[in-house]
DNA sequence: CGATTGAACGTTTTATATAATGCTCAGGAG
DNA sequence: CTCCTGAGCATTATATAAAACGTTCAATCG
């Protein structure tokens, strides 16, 4: 959807203030340079697009986008079990955000900064995701491996588990490898659940939950 | 340990540094405003304390201290089963966590300034909950209804999975309500996952994990 | 002589002036 | 008439000056 029905002086606007975001940020870019690279000025370059930030938002769009099908390609893998592909899965999108994070700061701050001007944006995102992990946990209750009341739902849940790994706010403290470790751990503990759930078809019936939301108070002022 | 073994000077300084803390923030509490409170000179200040991030530091010190505090009475809470406590204990950190971010906007700033300055007591912090998480996992070890290979390695999987409900990062997004019960859902996976291990006493033979920490490429550049 | 002070130092924060940027639109080009 | 331009406006960012701050230590006090 983002790139394709765009006109051509749309592509060419998107590939110039691609090239400068990635190499000098998207602060440092401006918009008559953006317009001197496209040969117009930048009266025009609102023709095509409504503001910078709107630009942005169809450049990380791309970069999300290509994501999202790195992590279908894994759901669509033959040969594999639903388990594994849920491993993968994790690894893969952890494997993204840190690589992202280490090697490409340009690119990362940029997503950061549209992220809080465009909250939106980051919501359709991990909904988009979420519906590949649902399709993976599908799977999972076609074959008789996983068991859960609502998949979308579960996949959420499962995003929530994982969000440490995925959402860069730590990935100063800790190595790759020990945090994939963890990452790891976390997975065992989610296939345990869904392999307990699949033995004893009773997902839904325990926890008194929401009501007691409030936990209990304690000594010490 | 924090306040107990400090000259009553001290806790005076410290007394009047929490307030103005507390009321203007850290980084507008002058240390002369400090000083006058106690009716001592600057200079003195620096015979307490080393500096005035010191200060800071034994402030959320003793903050944090009562919210172990709290959690550690979760842990001997008698008449519960560890599947309660465990529940308990995160239910509980969270709702301490979203209501300083909401409540107490100021001491919650403090400790963000404080945390990136001196990462090393975030780190003793963490470990000082994982170490009461642990202990409610060997209650479940005791009486059976966990299993698992190592309760520190566990408990800190644990908190890695229930991070995005802790960490503060979010917390702008969804109501409480939402996000109790986002973490609930959280909470009996894990619990799924203790049923399982405790039914096949095989927690460890599973998984070929690190080595393919490198997950499977795709199609799209 | 040890405990305390507060002026002085280098640094950081804030206030101010100046330049650059995002965006608009009256007007020119085709 | 449509498409495009680029000077001009309001806003934001940068550079600069001034004030305030954290910290130190020679001088003072008890």
């Amino acid at each position: 959807m983002p790139t394709e029905n765009l006109d051509d002086a749309a592509k060419q606007i998107l590939n110039a203030a691609s090239r400068r975001f990635l190499h000098y940020g998207y602060g440092k870019t401006t918009m008559s340079e953006i317009a001197r690279d496209c040969n117009m000025s930048t009266g025009n370059l609102y023709r095509y697009f409504p503001s910078k930030l709107d630009i942005a938002e169809m450049f990380v769009r791309v970069l999300r986008r290509e994501q999202v099908a790195r992590l279908r390609a894994v759901l669509e893998a033959p040969d594999k079990t639903p388990a594994e592909k849920l491993r993968e899965f994790f690894l893969l999108k952890f494997k993204i955000a840190y690589e992202r994070f280490h090697d490409k700061p340009k690119a990362y701050e940029l997503s950061n900064e549209l992220l809080t001007a465009r909250p939106k944006v980051a919501l359709e995102w991990e909904n988009a995701e979420g519906r590949v992990l649902a399709e993976i946990l599908m799977l999972g209750l076609a074959d008789g491996s996983f068991a859960m009341d609502n998949a979308a739902e579960t996949a959420k849940i499962l995003q929530d588990a994982a969000f440490r790994f995925t959402s860069a706010a730590l990935f100063h403290e800790g190595e790759f490898d020990d945090l994939a470790k963890e990452l790891n751990g976390v997975i065992d503990l989610m296939l345990d659940g869904f392999a307990w759930r699949a033995a004893h078809k009773t997902a839904t019936e325990k926890r008194k939950v929401t009501e007691m939301a409030a936990a209990p108070a304690s000594s010490q002022a």
